[in-house]
RNA sequence: GGUCCCGUAGCUCAGUUGGAUAGAGCAUCAGAUUCCUAAUCUGAGGGUCGCAGGUUCAAUUCCUGCCGGGAUCACCA
């Protein structure tokens, strides 16, 4: 079943022009890839429109507007068609029974229909890697938007028939986590009661591993003292990674992201790199591995730049800007050939599309990882990197002041903890991710229809309003999907256009990885929603609730049942609660 | 200097992968609202889509070059 009516009307239209027997100038078959049915632009031109006939007209030779007379001649007998006229350049414009409104309607109310899924993914198997902060610390109101965007898409791909794993990447090996284990092993001595003094520079200063020395002490009490320090330091390099990640998966929690496979950067370089070298074999067989020596930066010359011979991933040769170094002078692996074997890890788990979402100060990262896809896979994986812009934290028009060298940050969970889930996730989303954002405290928390967040629950909360309110007034009475025939008024079908596009915008949304099309989709649903409402104000008889006529009520209820549908899946994918009641 | 992202109404932003007279919210202005279901409602004005070329039946959308804003730029992670 095909439950976007978009593309079950483009088939139908396709079928129209292919009836219609047209002969091609060159004699090739008719190409009708490029023709579409999309909602018009302006609603007083119909429900849909079609731009077939500009399509098919230059390749058979003959005007626009004459082939749309052909093609409206072949759609006379479609029941579900009540009007179609030509417009402007060769447009045919369709105008649809309500019958067939009615019955897309009985499936959007229906809970167990699944209305808006789609199966354009066809089960591929997609993996979302996102968040895979480093485990050093809380998540900072920095990865929140990448934490959003990424938990959204993933979900918005599963809702469109996609196989989608979400994936978090450990980077539990390196310098920083060095760095992590000798801070903590500070806070453990401090625990035992040592004086430490102020954080040496370049440690961590967050007093949030002051409880996790205090843990140490207490399983070993003063056991790692006495061993040699680097033994002292894998002791509590496990400790510290694990106390880390359990704060880090906490914060996800609270923000409603949840990741199906958290992935160790250590098991890669386990056994001697074993997992690396493998990895890098398989490169150097496909003839994409040699030592040499890069060229310096262009530009200011580093101080520390040494010209040496080393091994290198040609990545030049598959779209890259410059060969990458795969080991270090010190010999051991630099973090791109972790990389490398990581990619290898999903490319063996069967993933044919893999996404990356990060923040725009990693934009120089984009071409090696599609480089390495291309190398790797021999093009039959498609990566793609989604880039996400910075947000820019505001408190009523001015912006918050963070300093990193204070440890002044703004956690994410401070952001979470203050504004709500909620309105966190429906912001992040409520921007094309490419562009900056801005986050207002104040705003995003004001019970206004001003707030997007606001609106569109509330629009939910007023669906559950109205059940009530007919609880109340017609006890016992219930949504009935059987008599939808008693909904005329063109405001009420016009409410049901707006429902009818969900599925294609959910397809669209997912085949162009953009969520954020579908936090405005609900936003407009809502204001036709709140719209049609409204309208009760002034005329009665278009009140959801009508005590003198129980039937028309069931009728009604339908509709509000399809708005609420609709609401909560949409709602779902971003996250966010579609609540009941707002008080 | 190289690479990537962005430039649309006074402001914040959409724009359905190339379609018709380019949209929404805020702000501004003009009306309505003693009745009503729940956090007012209706309408109006406001644009060289950064600039200049190109591709075609058709460009805000695709290509090239400029202008302006942001991010990033050896071995680190």
């Amino acid at each position: 079943m095909v439950m976007n009516i978009f593309s079950a009307f483009r088939d139908r239209i396709v079928d129209a022009v292919e009836s219609l027997g047209l002969e091609t100038r060159d004699g090739n078959p008719l190409q009708t890839a490029k023709v579409n049915v999309e909602p018009p632009r302006d609603a007083s031109h119909g429900d849909l429109a079609t731009n077939a006939a500009m399509v098919i007209a230059k390749q058979v030779g003959e005007n626009p507007r004459h082939v749309a007379e052909k093609i409206v001649a072949a759609l006379e007998n479609n029941p579900d068609i009540v009007e179609a006229t030509i417009a402007g350049p060769g447009f045919v414009n369709l105008r649809i029974s309500n019958a067939f409104w009615l019955t897309q309607l009985k499936l959007m109310a229906d809970p167990h229909s699944g209305y808006g899924r789609s199966t354009i993914g066809g089960q591929k198997k997609v993996n979302v890697e996102y968040v895979s902060a480093n485990p050093t610390g809380p998540m900072h109101v920095g990865h929140c938007r990448g934490a959003v965007v990424g938990d959204t898409l993933a979900n918005l791909l599963a809702f469109a028939g996609y196989d989608v794993t979400k994936e978090y990447y450990i980077n539990d090996a390196g310098a920083q986590i060095d760095v992590l284990a000798r801070s903590v092993y500070l806070r453990y001595k401090q625990a035992l009661g040592h004086a430490i003094g102020t954080m040496p520079e370049g440690l961590y200063p967050g007093d949030y591993l002051v409880p996790v020395g205090e843990a140490l002490a207490e399983k070993h009490e003063d056991a790692l003292l006495s061993m040699p320090e680097d033994e002292a330091l894998a002791v509590i390099k496990d400790a510290a990674v694990d106390a880390m990640m359990a704060l880090i998966r906490d914060d996800l929690a609270a923000l409603n992201v949840h990741h199906d496979v958290f992935f160790s950067e250590r098991t890669l370089h386990e056994g001697n790199g074993g997992k690396i070298q493998s990895a890098l074999n398989d490169l150097t067989m496909k003839g994409h591995v040699y030592k040499g020596k890069l060229p310096p930066p262009k530009g200011q010359l580093p101080d520390d730049w040494e010209d040496r011979e080393q091994t290198l991933f040609r990545s030049t040769d598959v779209g890259d800007d410059i060969d990458r170094p795969l080991v270090k002078s010190d010999g051991t692996y630099t973090y791109f050939a972790a990389d490398t074997a990581y990619f290898v890890d999903k490319f063996e788990r069967g993933f044919k599309e893999m996404i990356f979402v990060l923040g725009a100060d990693h934009g120089g990262y984009v071409k090696r990882m599609e480089a390495l896809a291309k190398a790797v896979s021999e093009g039959s994986v498609q990566l793609t990197v989604l880039l996400c812009q910075l947000v820019k934290l505001l408190r009523d028009g001015e912006p918050v002041k963070m300093s990193k060298r204070a440890g002044q940050f703004v956690t994410l969970r401070d952001v979470v903890d203050e504004v709500g889930r909620d309105p966190v996730r429906f912001m992040m989303i409520y921007r094309k991710s490419s562009e900056p954002l801005d986050f207002d405290f104040a705003k995003v928390t004001e019970q206004s229809k001003d707030n997007p967040v606001f609106y569109v629950q509330y629009a939910s909360a007023r669906c559950h309003s109205v059940f009530r309110q007919a609880e109340e007034q017609l006890p016992g009475t219930k949504a009935d999907l059987d008599r939808l025939d008693l909904l005329v008024d063109e405001s009420e079908i016009a409410l049901i256009r707006k429902l009818a596009e969900f599925p294609r915008v959910v397809e669209t949304a997912a085949v162009a990885q953009e969520p954020h099309r579908l936090a405005f989709y609900l936003y407009e649903l809502s204001n036709s929603f709140h719209g049609h409402w409204n309208k009760g104000t002034d005329n009665e008889q278009l009140r959801f609730v009508k005590v003198n006529n129980p039937q028309l009520t069931s009728a009604r209820l339908g509709l509000v049942q399809g708005v609420l549908n609709v609401l909560r899946s949409g709602l779902d994918i971003l996250g966010v609660a579609a609540p009941a009641e707002m008080r």
